[in-house]
DNA sequence: AAACATTTTGACTTATTTTGTCCAAAATTA
DNA sequence: TAATTTTGGACAAAATAAGTCAAAATGTTT
């Protein structure tokens, strides 16, 4: 279990590329992806698409990875955030349940 | 189960209060108050607050409810919502567990 | 139905946040 | 130490959010 941003560095760092050619390929600059490798920055949805493909990895493994951040994001420094997490879940499921997704 | 806004609703109807009375307040137009109560604008965390204290409920009970919906908003049309809590919740787990919440 | 109160809608403005560029300093590697 | 890579920060641009205001719509009384 790590953040999306340890995710990519490691991906990264595993095909032995310089920040610059990532941030290339994703035509931004490479502060930017350092930042977002730090977890300083967010990425976005596309770019973390983008980078599923250019990885080749599963878009559904780093999404998943991407989107539980960005919760965690909004409950930092809450202490209900388990128990907002729990209603989540719930509303979720009472939604897919009833609902066709709307 | 319901959404905050929907939450609130009822709590200003119980009263019998009309959304001008609320909205001062708040210090915020009745038409914002009106939007929240529907879910087209997002409250902000110390709206909420004042609204737990002068509806006089529990800061906690309103409190989890706009989290959750807050998170939920995050994962709107995502269908990987529902791996993505999952993840998020071992992600707390793991954070509450080993440091101090930071 | 007229009058009144409340709620909703939308056009518009202002703040705030996010996302990016650029470049230099710091750190790392060769 | 030279070259490369990474990080940090000042600033600008773009996107998003939050608000005001007034009019339209809806609901309630008399």
């Amino acid at each position: 279990m790590m953040s999306i941003g340890e995710q990519i560095r490691k991906l990264r760092e595993a095909q032995g590329l310089p920040l610059r050619k990532v941030a290339a390929e994703l035509d931004i600059d490479q502060s930017i992806l350092s930042k977002i490798e730090r977890g300083e920055r967010k990425a976005s949805k596309n770019q973390i698409i983008h980078l599923a493909h250019f990885f080749k990895v599963k878009e559904k493994d780093l999404l998943i990875n991407y989107l539980s951040d960005r919760v965690l994001y909004d409950l930092i420094d809450e202490d209900l955030a388990a128990d907002a997490l729990k209603v989540a879940e719930k509303k979720i499921k009472y939604m897919s349940k009833n609902k066709n997704g709307k």
